[in-house]
DNA sequence: CTCCATAACTGGTTATGACGTGTAATGACA
DNA sequence: TGTCATTACACGTCATAACCAGTTATGGAG
């Protein structure tokens, strides 16, 4: 015993890091080196489970935290995939400021005010690229940050698609990544149109504010990477939400 | 047996939500409604358990979820605490548009680049109000978003919270939320400054980039709700990941 | 040949049990 | 009285074991 101090300085942490975490940047390599291309790939957790030598729940672990990070999705029944990669930067580019701040990870979610069908009408029709009378799915959200209400969202899909979203989370998930990940949709652009109102009745109770505040309406249509309209959005979102922009608009000019 | 057709319609879908779901909504709801109040709250694990009649891994599942949305946050070997919610509109204003991108969930992460602890400096000295000989510790980051570098940013902040960072897991987490959740810490505000600039070889290298590429550089003191500053960093993001807000503002002018 | 029940996958959920590590209060020893 | 080992309890990790629920291929019945 040459220097039983006060502890024996950990000689033997051969391995400080949880087994899940090391499988986790192995597959994370994996999958960054091309090993596991996008779509369609992936072992299933029982090969994984004999390949590494670990129980299930290690397995699942690891690849929990992978798709937290948005590499890999899972579908039920059929398998664990690989994100395809291209598909964020569409998503960030047209979701713009508005959902990048709800969805910057912490205390946002989305209360469903309704989910029905009902006749397209001319407006939503047109855009979608379906008879007016055509049937398509309405979903009326109010989306949360902060535990407050920050913008009210109005999204119109076809009915084959709403009714799939309809068994999602809504609450938790991005239309577009459900659209994206869980569904193969590949997003390819989308074309949106800005412009300043004042809350209706309807509106004020929705977000919270006193009707007649400014609000910012966003009209956005969603298109598939060959340029088919899948989404089309009507976002209200208030006005006192964006204080940060407007700063960071005035130093950049 | 009336209609035995293809299935039996799931008539007895008592509980088609899941149980860790279920606790996760009943445990959400306290918060929400201030039966949990903020910082210093949530039973443990084991009295949840007994309290729900479940196993543990219901429960930790529940409350994982509820981490990940951000309304408690754990520390080992203490408890599972609720989250200040004030915290949140803090950092979401100051944090802007760039790290609102970068948190928008999917497939984001940071490369720590380096963190060591050297003197202060003049510029940085007198921001974080310590001589320019102190010692501070610095916490280099390269941010990915969708596997492509997006910024690169460089964090001082003193020596006592470095060291603690430095345990940290910044990969996947924030700086703000960090100090904000798990130290305790009460940010205020933030001085920002925007400019742009081209990149040199050392950022061109990090970022990928073509050296002399624009790149944008911000300059942010983050400071506590006492005004005391805490936290100072030098971010460059890359200029063409910005397409998005162009877009917006000449629609919004 | 079509339809459909079945089986053999997949991931989803939950239980039980064990051990590790960090935190903090307790109490014994110096 | 002050230091430090003990201890109780918190969350963290991992294993084993079921069963549930979608998906898909197979194969038999019509």
């Amino acid at each position: 015993m040459d220097k039983p101090r006060k502890k024996p300085p950990a000689l033997l942490q051969v391995s400080p890091v949880p087994l899940y975490t090391q499988i986790k940047e192995i597959l994370r390599d994996s999958i960054l080196d091309g090993s596991y291309q996008a779509h369609q790939q992936m072992p299933s957790e029982s090969e994984l489970m004999s390949t590494f030598g670990v129980s299930r729940i290690t397995v699942r672990q690891a690849l929990g935290d992978l798709q937290k990070e948005g590499l890999i999705f899972k579908i039920h029944g059929k398998g664990t995939y690989v994100s395809k990669p291209k598909a964020f930067q569409n998503v960030a580019e047209l979701q713009g400021f508005g959902e990048a701040m709800s969805s910057m990870g912490y205390e946002t979610f989305s209360r469903v005010v309704s989910l029905k069908g009902l006749a397209a009408g001319a407006a939503v029709g047109a855009k979608l690229g379906v008879g007016p009378s055509e049937e398509v799915v309405e979903l009326r959200r109010v989306r949360y940050l902060n535990r407050a209400p920050i913008s009210f969202d109005v999204t119109y899909v076809s009915k084959a698609i709403g009714e799939r979203l309809a068994k999602e989370d809504l609450a938790h998930r991005d239309v577009f990544l459900i659209l994206e990940n869980d569904y193969g949709y590949a997003l390819g652009g989308a074309e949106l149109q800005i412009e300043s109102m004042l809350a209706d009745e309807y509106l004020a109770r929705q977000l919270q504010v006193e009707e007649g505040a400014p609000v910012l309406r966003i009209e956005r249509l969603t298109m598939t990477a060959e340029g088919r309209p899948i989404d089309f959005e009507y976002l209200y979102y208030r006005g006192d939400a964006f204080q940060y922009r407007m700063r960071i608009e005035r130093s950049h000019v």
